[in-house]
DNA sequence: ATATCGATGCCCT
DNA sequence: GGGCATCGATATG
């Protein structure tokens, strides 16, 4: 079937689809809900990808946040439907990925590293290494990986080249600061999965 | 292991 | 023109 081709199988037991009500109601938590829910969530992205390990959250009230003063060109995903890709360049040079979300504009949660568990060779290549751990530990270094550049801001989610699927295994999840703000750094919206060995950097005690 | 620093381009004031 | 939700190389313990 088509429909079936265009589908990436997760390689890890258990992964669930969502139906579009479970989508819609995943992606209308506020951030930081959203953000401990994605830590154990399969992303893959054209053939490639893994588990989510470390995200971080921004709203509109976040003096950290691209949101903070209002739309504007760049940010203007944040401010559309939940549910889709903000793609921002970072830096001048790398890409981040981050998830909109919630029940009012300007929230998102951005995917700063990945357990890789598919396409391992079409990321070892983008990436130019072969240490697994160095493929997806940080956003920019995810988005390289994966493929994802600026095309794909306020693409959909639930919709191919992007597939999400929540795992059915409760995680152990830690809370901490965010890294590489100047801004709100006490904010605890930082979250990874306890114990992984794929962080962009380990959690330091709060 | 952690610290520091330069690259790089776009957004925003 | 200033600042930046980063990365990789380099230096050092």
């Amino acid at each position: 079937m088509l429909l079936m081709q265009s589908v990436p199988l997760p390689s890890h037991a258990g992964a669930t689809t969502m139906s579009e009500t479970e989508f819609a109601r995943f992606f209308s938590q506020p951030a930081p809900a959203l953000a401990a829910d994605l830590i154990g969530t399969t992303l893959m992205f054209d053939g490639a990808g893994g588990i989510i390990v470390e995200t971080e959250a921004y709203d509109r009230d976040d003096p950290a946040s691209h949101a903070a003063r209002g739309q504007t060109r760049r940010n203007a995903s944040m401010f559309g439907p939940p549910g889709r890709a903000y793609v921002y360049r970072s830096y001048g040079i790398h890409w981040c990925l981050n998830m909109v979300c919630g029940d009012r504009a300007g929230s998102a949660v951005l995917i700063r590293a990945l357990q890789p568990t598919e396409g391992l060779d079409v990321m070892r290549e983008r990436r130019g290494t072969s240490d697994i751990r160095l493929l997806c530990n940080g956003p920019g270094r995810l988005c390289q990986a994966l493929g994802i550049t600026g095309t794909l801001d306020g693409k959909p989610l639930d919709a191919p080249p992007f597939w999400i699927s929540r795992g059915t295994e409760p995680v152990e999840t830690a809370a901490g600061r965010r890294i590489g703000l100047t801004r709100a750094v006490e904010t605890p919206w930082r979250f990874v999965l306890a114990g992984s060995r794929f962080l962009s950097r380990p959690m330091a005690a709060l």
